[in-house]
DNA sequence: TATGAATGAGTCTTCATTCAT
DNA sequence: TATGAATGAAGACTCATTCAT
């Protein structure tokens, strides 16, 4: 009679400790012998619920993807238009050290993905589905009437991405220059930027 | 008499071929051996020019901020005003194969840089540099006439940097998308968006 | 349920080799892979039981150590007085090629001691552990009758403790001079001085 | 036309360093780059004075002997009998750094000549010498009266080389205890009990 | 399901030594 | 004589992975 363990909740369990190894230490400590530490179970646990290593840690950048796309779905909830855009871009800012953990972590994953066929595909696709939900948060905001009419509403989008993940990498290396305030301020100054159409 | 090497040149030989290494497999693939295989050198003058290998390692990043910096210097030479801004950016953007690697390395970096407080101050100067070019570009554009005055070049400044950072990641994870006319066209979308005071 | 091993029995196994190996070769002959090679076990399973080199290299010391201690004990168990001394003293020299290796050992973690401070302590707290070893029998002694009071105990044990000292190193190194007989010779010829108030 | 160098100076300069190295660091510090290092000589030069890193560590040895016989010799010259027996003692025993760092160096040899024969041997012969001096100097006592006759004054020498063996290496490892005065006093111990036929 | 024993490949690094200049 | 470039062997150590229990 096999002992009932929720699978699911353990890989997570294991994730988010794989997530926070990468953040403080980076991929190299991220040691199997270094998460079963972390986590209280045995090296031989960590690799039952995870066949490879590769999907381990693959699985963390899953598990911080998942809780930021949760944050955000949370932050934009009932929200549209440009308070829906602010409150998004809000929740990618790396405001607290949370966040910032996350950043890393993805970090860590683009420079894995500019190397790696099948992760650049992934990042693609997170990509493509980033520019949607600005698309989307913008169009709604023409409607309200809350900026001009846009021409080429993808590509302001897009553009609204890229910016915000410039400003991100930036915050993360100048920590303290890049305060709330500041990185508020700085969306702003692009928000209003796109929403001109000259 | 010893046998005469310029040490330097022969630092910035195996320099190359460590980018080349991490540019092509991460940096784990920028190991001693794979460095002395790929050279052709024996393992032992690898550490003979380098003590270590972090300093191997942070040689070169070194390099290809050198690279790049000459790439820069060499695009821009005679050139002010948006002329130069355009061709700045331009040879920013990862458009070739060898701008692609040197992203990648840049990209290893930052999740360093992420990381080690050391890493992240010499990240953090060359942030304040880049901005400080784009800033000279930019009044000179202006001084020039090509371009509105600009309230706070600074900031504008800082916003091209990062907008280009975005869009440079951005290209990295979607190679196809972000052809060269599609890149040049981007860029042009943002820097009319900064040349225009609102 | 993991494989039972007796981690102790192993560890002392595992000692006893790098002992044997010290003992032979010196300090560079117990490389991780020699002690690998002579156990039997893999390069892993020795860092297994131990973290660390040094770890590695103090356990032999330790093991030569308790060997050491347990043969006294059991040449001493019973007796008290002069006898004690004479079974101590007899269980010290290196009349045996077992008791040389111990020696070998010895003298190779002096040399260490006498450069790291650390090591200097322990051999310290050894060396007062035997004085007073020393002593305790020669007070029996005395109480027994069998050697006149004397004035001052503990100085009397250390010169017992340095003049044994001396005499093991030199028999070390004049193996053929120092046979048993001549070891015992010498003994005696120390016990009586050192008994005898002038 | 070769530069003049005396040959046999540049051999002891090398050998006070690699016996300074050994003395601070054991036998593994006195790396080829390190003693080049230490003399300001190029790595090339060291091994042109020494065939072979063997031959760079025995020639520390001698050299440390060499020093260890000019400082008995000058301290004893004139002397004979109990006051020469006290100053060649008291040059032996490790009052100063210098001694200090002699015998350090000496220990690491006791090691190297208790596994390797050769070694044993030139130990060995040193031995005798040692013990021949200390004979000499007792029968000058009787002869001046200062002690009573000897029965076996091969063996009394030997006895007061091994106390003071034991005694040296003692105070290395105690080095707080055994303090100038403390020292001095236990030799006056020992030569009172050398010097009493029981 | 869980443990941790065992393996061996692979990492960086240090080093003595040789040799061209 | 002197330099230091070059080599490659050998060192300690880390790690993912397999497997018996």
């Amino acid at each position: 009679m096999p002992k009932v363990v929720d699978h699911e909740a353990r890989r997570d369990e294991l994730s988010a400790i794989v997530a926070g190894l990468i953040a403080s230490g980076g991929l190299e400590a991220a040691t199997i012998r270094e998460i079963a530490r972390s986590s209280g179970y045995s090296k031989g646990v960590v690799e039952h619920y995870f066949d490879d290593k590769d999907e381990l840690i693959s699985g963390a950048l899953d598990w911080v993807n998942r809780c930021y796309e949760q944050r955000l779905n949370r932050a934009t909830r009932g929200l549209a238009g440009l308070p829906a855009l602010r409150k998004m871009v809000e929740a990618t800012l790396p405001l607290t050290e949370r966040v910032r953990d996350e950043w890393k972590v993805r970090l860590v994953f683009w420079a894995a993905a500019a190397i790696d066929p099948t992760l650049r595909r992934q990042q693609s696709t997170r990509l493509d589905h980033a520019i949607e939900r600005y698309e989307a948060h913008l169009r709604s905001a023409a409607e309200r009437g809350e900026i001009n009419e846009i021409g080429n509403y993808p590509m302001a989008a897009r553009h609204l991405l890229n910016i915000t993940t410039g400003i991100c990498t930036a915050a993360l290396h100048q920590r303290q220059r890049y305060t709330k305030d500041f990185l508020m301020q700085e969306i702003e100054y692009v928000i209003e930027r796109v929403a001109t159409e000259i």
